[in-house]
DNA sequence: CTGCCGTTGATTCA
DNA sequence: TGAATCAACGGCAG
């Protein structure tokens, strides 16, 4: 056979990192280094984007993980080859990309595949531009198991709202493709000439992370290059963060292939892994893998977990050694992880909200999103201005509810940005269709800004499932922030490290301090009070009396799930999107009432430090109606809150709802 | 249509 | 420790 003769056409390649800092199983830097002949230049590079800097809620201790994620990246790029460096740029890539591709000469842009709403939009962009500009785009996935566009065509072009659904499509897809080999030596860059590229000022506003920076943000005025020229990954101060990182998990590559390897010693741990079984209380060390967060960034490859795990099972299995499979096991979480995502690819921006949503129940919570203050969904007839509403909110954010369990939670996601799933629950359920009755979506912010593993199609999903707006529905299954705590940790070891102020507390009232007589108080150095929130008398350090009675809450919540499913408005029901949505609750509640339940009735259990149950003296003596035994609707009594307030009476119909689908049928 | 299941509730009772 | 109950949703298989 004649040899061929190959014509030798020099190739310059930017390599763009955004959803995967990381060198092993990288399906598109893989491709990047094996599909393109003759590389004369490559730079592997960072494209600091304003929306992340300014436009996305992102606190200090997830700002510092992802610089984290970079600096370890960079160094590994040093050591396949030291001229090479994880290249940042202070720029969007919309804007920059263009300009980077003619100063550069460039010819192949290469990255990995992002579904994310507002990615789609930006890679859009950019791929039009490159193709414009003679550039050869290559997109690869590996951010999924399955291409979640993929998934969701496979699927219908629906959305997937169960892991059986995920299967079905995924199946479909294809098998989950096995690692690629990591790279084992790069190219030179070529030389890095910024002289003709004129920088783009950012947007700054609306600046969410404001409230970080005791100063300007200095990364963007540093020039492209930063401050020394010489394209350094930025420090939280060069971003003008006042406040440093307080969370102990470490971003980063190398750190985490380091722990599963240690992780993956203890072999039944990792084969009989069931979530449900792991402990929320866990600290030092957490009862999981603690991977969420290189997931997110691509510190770590879902497929290398996944075969990884799938491997050692399949192992275990031969030996007739016990495992767990999905959905409980390892592999089960990654495959919840590429529903959520296979769904917000099928939903685009709608996903990650109320507004427009058709697989998200609307639910009229006495504290209503904030998102979209500009339509009717929030500025129509809804009663936006709801102070309790909003004091449980702010309360359940600073973690002083007075409810030992969540504050705990919540306190350590504040300090250190990482909570295990079971306890996202817990404070999730409770937030919304279990306690303070607040929309899913101020949570979700919340999370946005403190979780170090956030991740938009998780975190949107995760609370629509908890506030059974989707995915899930059984509303009636509700956590008891006292029960639950006490489930998994009745000594009160979590509680003590997180809050303080309770950590002499007996364990018997570790989960209700304000059960504790003055005694036992003042034994522990504690002031249970019902006004202040914090601080300290006579050196006892205060912690708040429960904000509200939760078993009234409780009631008064699954009474309003039950009215909301009747109703049974989407996000994109025309109600809803035009603002007449409260006429269809105020129908609801004046429609035929016969078969209904009687209020919550009863005692609950509600005492008060020196023993006396405030709400009821007798008792649960309050007979308590069979659905057959009565045939008469009793209209609730406007809600009372310790506080005294009293809801206004147009609020009711928010809150009960006494009809029911059987009766309907009739 | 029925019946069962759905990653992760709480309480009571045997 | 496991099962039944509470009051009862929606997807899915048959």
């Amino acid at each position: 056979m004649a040899p061929k003769f190959k014509k030798y056409t020099p190739t310059r390649v930017l390599y763009w990192h955004r959803t995967d800092l990381r060198l092993h199983d990288s399906p598109a830097l893989h491709a990047a280094l094996n599909e393109i002949d003759d590389i004369e230049a490559f730079w592997p590079i960072w494209c600091w984007d304003p929306h992340y800097v300014y436009h996305a809620r992102v606190g200090p201790n997830r700002f510092q993980f992802l610089i984290d994620c970079q600096n370890d990246l960079s160094s590994s790029y040093q050591r396949l080859n030291p001229k090479q460096k994880l290249w940042v740029l202070r720029e969007g890539a919309t804007t920059l990309l263009p300009k980077l591709m003619k100063a550069w000469k460039i010819t192949h842009l290469v990255f990995e595949k992002d579904t994310d709403a507002y990615a789609k939009e930006r890679d859009t962009k950019v791929v039009r531009d490159a193709e414009e500009a003679g550039v050869t785009v290559m997109i690869r996935n590996g951010r999924t198991l399955w291409d979640s566009d993929e998934v969701a065509k496979k699927n219908g072009g629906k959305p997937t709202m169960s892991a059986t659904q995920l299967q079905a499509a995924g199946a479909k897809v294809g098998d989950i493709s096995r690692p690629v080999p990591t790279p084992e030596k790069l190219p030179d860059p070529g030389d890095a000439d910024l002289s003709a590229v004129e920088q783009e000022r950012p947007e700054r506003h609306p600046d969410f992370n404001e409230q970080f920076r005791d100063s300007e943000e200095k990364s963007y005025a540093s020039g492209l290059a930063g401050p020394k020229g010489d394209y350094a990954v930025p420090t939280l101060q060069e971003l003008g963060f006042k406040k440093q990182a307080t969370s102990p998990h470490k971003g980063g590559e190398s750190v985490v292939l380091e722990n599963l390897e240690k992780m993956f010693e203890d072999e039944d741990y990792i084969a009989t892994f069931e979530k449900p079984r792991t402990s929320p209380a866990a600290f030092e060390p957490q009862s999981t893998l603690l991977t969420s967060p290189h997931l997110h960034f691509g510190s770590l490859s879902c497929r290398y977990l996944y075969w990884r795990t799938e491997d050692l099972i399949d192992k275990r299995r031969k030996e007739k050694k016990p495992t767990s499979g999905p959905p409980t096991s390892i592999t089960g979480q990654l495959l919840f992880r590429d529903m959520y995502f296979a769904a917000q690819a099928a939903l685009g921006y709608s996903f990650a909200q109320t507004y427009d949503n058709p697989h998200c129940r609307f639910v009229p919570w006495h504290l209503p999103s904030k998102v979209n203050v500009d339509n009717k969904l929030i500025s129509g007839e809804y009663e936006v201005d709801d102070p309790q509403a909003e004091e449980y909110f702010h309360r359940w954010r600073d973690g002083k509810t007075g409810f030992p369990w969540i504050d705990a939670i919540m306190r350590q996601l504040r300090s250190e940005g990482w909570i295990h799933h079971l306890a996202r629950h817990s404070v999730a359920c409770f937030l919304t269709r279990g306690g303070c009755y607040v929309s899913w979506e101020r949570g979700a912010e919340v999370f946005e800004e403190l979780l170090i593993d956030h991740e938009t199609a998780c975190n949107a999903g995760n609370w629509q499932w908890l506030s059974c707006t989707a995915f899930f529905a059984q509303f009636y299954r509700c956590y008891s922030p006292i029960a639950f705590g006490k489930k998994w940790d009745p000594e009160g070891n979590f509680v003590r490290r997180y809050v303080p102020e309770l950590a002499k507390l007996d364990k018997k009232y570790i989960y209700e301090p304000y059960k504790a007589p003055i005694a036992d108080q003042k034994r522990a150095g504690l002031l249970v009070s019902g006004g202040k929130t914090e601080g300290e008398e006579d050196g006892r350090h205060i912690y708040p009396k429960p904000m509200f009675d939760f078993n009234e809450q409780r009631e008064i919540c699954i009474q309003g799930l039950k009215t909301a499913y009747h109703v049974g408005l989407y996000g994109n029901s025309p109600a809803v999107i035009d603002g007449t949505w409260k006429k269809h609750f105020d129908d609801a509640a004046e429609g035929p009432t016969e078969g209904t339940e009687g209020g919550p009735g009863g005692s609950t259990g509600w005492q008060d430090a020196e023993g006396h149950e405030e709400y009821d003296p007798d008792g649960n003596k309050t007979p308590k109606l069979s659905r057959e035994g009565s045939s008469k609707a009793r209209p609730k009594s406007p809600r009372t809150t310790r506080a005294g307030h009293k809801r206004e009476a147009s609020q009711s119909t928010l809150d009960v709802l006494v009809q029911k689908k059987s009766s309907k049928k009739s």
